[in-house]
DNA sequence: CAGTCTCCGTACACTAGTGTATTGTCTTCC
DNA sequence: GGAAGACAATACACTAGTGTACGGAGACTG
């Protein structure tokens, strides 16, 4: 039976294409992504692209979709794994948004260029509201278990949401990886504490 | 004596070019600030560009320049202006950080595309982690006055600015002008019934 | 009222990029 | 092992954009 595994990749196929651009959008946002750059660089001409894609419109909005799928994916998963103590699940939910280790890095900065397109983009604004509804209400769930007070739970939510969007948007270049997420978990430790006085006050 | 004011503009200077292409940022990012595009805006042909600016790049270095400067005097006004009430001095932050209405929100988007172009030129994302200290020390200041605690002060200074910027990012587009401040407002009175409660605990 | 300075138009050369049409070359599968 | 289909190279036409060189027209100034 012939090898099952090629190692230099003898033909490209459509996910080639978009892992590419992908990288392309996490170094240097959308505008960067050129049909002949990404020919270059996966070592082919535009020949293959164009069988590939109609046309440089689809490939982003095939990368766009590609990256919904996945993130809805990632919030469903999220949603179903078996809850922890409060206070850790917030804290892993915070460790999983802002994880800026090898691979994920890309991820934020994938999306951090998405935001980017969205404000020239309507449809890709929708989609950006959308998941961040449904991240935003995730959190939600989660404060719901520390405060009985629905309007203080969906209000933190955002709070803390927005302000890891904000963080990785001030922050995530140069280089502070760390630094924001220890902002966010002693914040979280704080409000916590103030929280149980608060408690002990009523 | 010749009339001192003059409407249609005979002749472009260097601010006009700079007022164009920061128009352009607001609406649609860096990458879409051609010189060709604005000369047409401008209803002159390039022969006039490159008499005001050596380059592409001169413009692009003269208006993140200008936007710091802006920012630098801002910054210092805030400062110097006589404090309210803590409260209120907070709150009037954030409706000056939050103001979305006429041509504020042009400003706002265009610091959203300075964060972009940000990603990929070090010496922009240098002037933006120092606009951010900046803005970041002054919340700290106004906390500062609500708490006595300086570690508390300078988590809640960083948890709402960010939270501000993540606010202009995740929800600005498309029309949530609103709705961000009110979220930061109320949590804003909330966080200082709690600490209020706190404060009594203690 | 000539000269100079400031601003702008024009023409040219060049590069980078898209999209199309056609042909070529592997694979696979019968 | 030959045909069909999947993938890729080549060549072409076209557009948009940059930068340069030079010339011209207004305005100010002596």
């Amino acid at each position: 039976m012939p090898p099952p595994i090629e190692l230099p990749t003898p033909r490209l196929g459509r996910e080639d294409w978009l892992d590419a651009a992908f990288e392309t959008v996490a170094e240097s946002g959308f505008d960067s992504v050129r049909v002949l750059t990404l020919a270059a660089s996966l070592g082919v001409t535009r020949g293959s692209f164009y069988w590939h894609f109609t046309d440089h419109a689809e490939l982003v909005s095939a990368l766009v979709e590609r990256w919904r799928k996945r993130e809805v994916d990632t919030h469903q998963r999220a949603q179903e794994a078996t809850p922890l103590e409060p206070k850790a699940d917030l804290e892993r939910m915070l460790g999983a948004a802002l994880a800026h280790a090898g691979a994920e890095i890309k991820y934020l900065r994938f999306e951090l260029a998405l935001r980017g397109l969205g404000r020239r983009n309507p449809e890709v604004a929708k989609i950006l509201i959308e998941v961040d509804r449904m991240r935003m209400r995730l959190f939600e769930s989660k404060f719901l278990r520390l405060t009985e007070n629905p309007k203080a739970a969906a209000d933190l939510a955002a709070l803390f949401y927005l302000a890891i969007v904000g963080g990785t948007h001030a922050l995530a270049r140069p280089a502070n990886p760390e630094r924001t997420k220890d902002y966010l978990q002693r914040i979280i430790g704080q409000y916590l504490i103030v929280e149980q006085v608060s408690a002990v006050a009523r």
